[in-house]
DNA sequence: AGCCTAACTGACTGATCAGTTAGTTTTTAC
DNA sequence: GTAAAAACTAACTGATCAGTCAGTTAGGCT
């Protein structure tokens, strides 16, 4: 891997862990051996550094789920949305610096002024409710899910779902602990009154 | 109001939007008008003023819910869920200095070597959950709410409200546009199949 | 008045930080 | 082989920061 990845890879790490404001420059070279001035070879400063590493996420985010759901078939909407579910709560405990990083403050503050930042976050939300969106037409199609706003629902699941993983993060609540009850609220909350579920 | 009071307000403040690292001293100390060594002079460090807003933070919500609750009286518990539901909104938008300042990593840090932090944010959360827990309870011996384990539903409520908040927070999504989705998904998540709702 | 204490302050300090400069080493291309 | 380009670095800088110190001021009590 070259240095500069290496430099990526660290920083990800230190920013998701540490927050941008407390992740120094030297601490961040020393982890990868290198001078503090190469990174700055490489970055010209720590806020387009800041910016690499939250567009290497978007990126690992998009590529994880094009992968899973170009790959997995479903039976209906319903089993999508069990399945965007349960990957969405695999994904933060296997790739967890990306979701910490997502849970801090600092990359809304900065998409505010930031259009790189502002893009890079909406590529990942959009990714994110999407997928919630077309599992929810989906089963509005085939019967397995009421008749319900499939946006505003989608928002809402990934509401639940990201607040439960926002939980395990801060070490409030253990997600594991409740992942059945999930899964069994994401269903009541699709719920097609029509057919027993 | 003592200038200690002004200098916890505007911290407070500063604290929430600006986050711990980016709050400076002499910011705070130029915002009340004071010298910043009166602020040493009131706490004795950083830190400690952080613990004396979060520990004020928790102090306020506890009393604006124990107000709400006190006076304000339920048909039932399915009610009593819609009013908690709409009262954490409110106050998310009245006092939103508090919950930007819970949606920022750094208390939950904190939390991890600090026990006053750890016991502030216990008890704000167990307020919350403990609301949305006896609204369950009440709703399950009125059969306003259908059979399903109160604690984990409470939790996963708070997660669907809160991240609501989050969203709005971080201007990823408009909360308001999405309060008479919230409250029907509020209301399929705590369903009595037994009956129409 | 005199005294005491709590509240407050201006001026300072040592540490840390992001970023620069001027230069060296390594790799690539011919 | 060599020249140019890319990768890298040690040493430095100016700014900012939390926290200190040596005092001054204001108000209550006898």
């Amino acid at each position: 891997m070259s240095k500069k990845e290496d430099i990526l890879k660290a920083a990800t790490l230190l920013f998701a862990t540490n927050g941008f404001k407390d992740t120094s420059m030297a601490e961040l070279a020393h982890m990868t051996g290198a001078a503090s001035a190469t990174i700055f070879y490489h970055f010209k400063s720590k806020e387009e550094l800041f910016l690499s590493v939250l567009s290497s996420v978007k990126d690992g985010i998009l590529d994880e789920f094009s992968h899973y759901f170009g790959e997995k078939k479903f039976a209906n909407g319903l089993e999508m949305l069990e399945g965007t579910v349960s990957f969405y709560l695999y994904l933060a405990g296997n790739k967890a610096e990306w979701f910490l990083l997502l849970h801090r403050y600092y990359p809304y503050k900065l998409a505010k002024e930031n259009n790189a930042c502002r893009h890079s976050l909406e590529d990942i939300y959009n990714c994110f409710v999407d997928i919630f969106e077309k599992a929810l037409v989906q089963g509005q199609a085939d019967g397995s899910i009421g008749k319900l706003s499939p946006r505003k629902t989608a928002l809402l699941m990934l509401s639940t779902v990201d607040g439960i993983v926002r939980f395990k993060n801060c070490d409030l609540y253990d997600a594991g602990a409740l992942y059945n009850e999930l899964i069994a609220t994401i269903r009541r909350m699709a719920a097609n009154r029509n057919q027993k579920i």
